[in-house]
DNA sequence: TATTGTTATACTCTATAACTATA
DNA sequence: TATAGTTATAGAGTATAACAATA
């Protein structure tokens, strides 16, 4: 999953274009700097590297955890719903649930009054992964919370509310 | 590429997420909201779909855009360069950048003194894609504008490269 | 007829290893 | 020995079509 042979990563570039080193004539980004989907993309992708480092433990993807989270908060919801609330297509959220199931953090059960679909719930061994890979990422947002300095997490969280509202 | 049927996308979840609707039982993301990582990601598809869907037009991808955007910028730069700056890897770049140099609207020039390595320049043709581009661009940071209210890029730009900073 | 879950498939994006030609 | 470009490949993530069971 990760080696130091040729990194290129976005990291490696982010560090390239800010360093003063006459062996990387690194060159600035220049206009994307001020463009909001690009800022947007790097951002994401760096929050991202931390959430999977921070999970490595758990063996857990963030689109993994943002389902077992949604169970933890609606237990008993519709898989349908669920892959709704996410963003994700039904198709693809089959496959990921069989993953969750197959590793015992979570279960289909019959839903009462509709023989199509399941109730989806944590197990007890999911609930206890949930619990740990929250306390991870609360210690994660803390340390955001410090690079965004106060007031920081509630203006961008806002400010990224309005961007993600669709039409 | 673009269909109406079965359309579960992110878009419809979000829509779903806050529609008061009988039909659509939807359910909440409760704590997700309140992370960073995932609601960067959101805000990140909507934008991106958005940029899309206004470069269909060109059959321009946003990793291409930023290409030509950092060639207009900085002409004749290295391939390994242009690379690093935008974290895409080498081996990938290749293949991006042959697309690009198909469809005539980039080179690549052997450098001056490095037999290795080329200078990667846009055409003629290349200059008008990106003017054109960017021309569409701009409208859409305007739009972009509009939902974060005043002030709001400078403050959301600032909280982003707060983030992407690595380490 | 429409919806739920499912399978299969394809396309994009990304990561890594290995090669070549130069340095 | 190290670097620039390249090729091939594999893994995620995502989108679409089609089907069976049920509504």
């Amino acid at each position: 999953m990760s080696s130091n042979v040729d990194k290129t990563t976005a990291a490696g570039a982010m560090a390239a274009a800010t360093a003063k080193d006459a062996r990387s004539p690194a060159i600035e980004i220049g206009p994307l700097a001020g463009m909001i989907g690009y800022v947007l993309r790097r951002a994401q992708l760096a929050v991202f590297d931390d959430v999977i480092a921070n999970f490595s433990e758990l063996d857990l993807r963030p689109a993994e955890y943002s389902v077992l989270v949604l169970l933890g908060h609606a237990p008993g919801a519709k898989q349908s719903d669920v892959a709704a609330a996410l963003g994700i297509q039904r198709a693809n959220f089959v496959v990921l649930f069989d993953r969750l199931e197959r590793r015992g953090l979570a279960r289909r059960s019959s839903a009462p009054n509709d023989r199509r679909s399941y109730a989806l719930y944590l197990t007890d061994e999911g609930e206890k992964v949930l619990a740990r890979a929250t306390s991870l990422e609360s210690q994660h947002e803390r340390v955001l919370d410090e690079k965004l300095g106060p007031g920081g997490r509630e203006r961008l969280l806002e400010l990224l509310g309005k961007l993600a509202e669709r039409g």
